[in-house]
DNA sequence: ACATCATATCGATGTGTGTCAATATATATG
DNA sequence: CATATATATTGACACACATCGATATGATGT
């Protein structure tokens, strides 16, 4: 693994005070795309709406419940399904004049892979099962 | 389980979208906790930090290399660095004058728990291990 | 004590975002 | 076609936040 020689303003006498495989770390492009994820996730309300899916006995729910669950407006319950449907936590399906929801597992599973210590050393939920 | 009726505006006539179990999802208290932790991941700077430190050698990362492989000022990745440990995300130890961090992988490990779908019901990564 | 270096904090600033009210679009139904 | 309802979109606004430059704090060594 290669060690990266840190240039920076704190090694420039005789004392270097450490040495960086930055080279193995997430690429700034990896750590972007993760990042939307996580800040998707950064939100109490979204969280709740993400939970309720989950915790629905059909694994589904209609958005018309969600502003009074939520205490949110509709406006602002639609924003956030539309940002959680974006992300790939939600699939949405029209059903007649409503729209359910389900948990897409896989983007929570390859999420919490990322998470993993050692995944952290290199890609951190990018392109495989997230779309 | 409990069935919480909804009586939103969409359930007014006859015709009753949905019934959801609102008391075994996520409580918004569990909620807010969760996406402080999600939000501090939700940075591409942080999220490169916290994998500089776990891809270098020893374990554990010199601040002073930071501000160069992050292209940052020393403020800002200073600024970063407190917001990581006070999630809980790294620890730190005062060497010197230098300041050294190490991952604290039982928080990574307790989210992403949280991540999955069964514990998306209650609790996540409330408490336990996350100070 | 003084100078030096690493880190933390402060003030300012531009950008992003959660929220609502209002409006528009879509999907039924009479 | 007209009406009603569910959802999406828009505009506005307050607030949070990432960032920098400058300064303060803290630790080391001379």
């Amino acid at each position: 693994m290669g060690i990266a020689a840190s240039q920076d303003y704190c090694s420039d006498a005789t004392e270097v005070c450490c040495a960086v495989a930055s080279d193995v770390a997430m690429s700034s492009v990896d750590a972007a795309h993760a990042a939307t994820l996580f800040k998707t996730l950064g939100d109490p309300v979204r969280l709740r709406i993400l939970s309720l899916v989950a915790a629905s006995d059909s694994g589904e729910l209609c958005a018309c419940d969600l502003p009074e669950l939520l205490d949110r407006s509709q406006g602002t319950t639609s924003h956030h399904l539309s940002q959680l449907v974006a992300a790939g936590f939600l699939e949405r399906e029209q059903r007649g004049k409503w729209a359910w929801f389900r948990v897409r597992s896989e983007t929570l599973v390859g999420l919490a892979e990322a998470l993993t210590p050692g995944a952290l050393l290199s890609a951190a939920g990018s392109g495989d099962s997230l779309t």
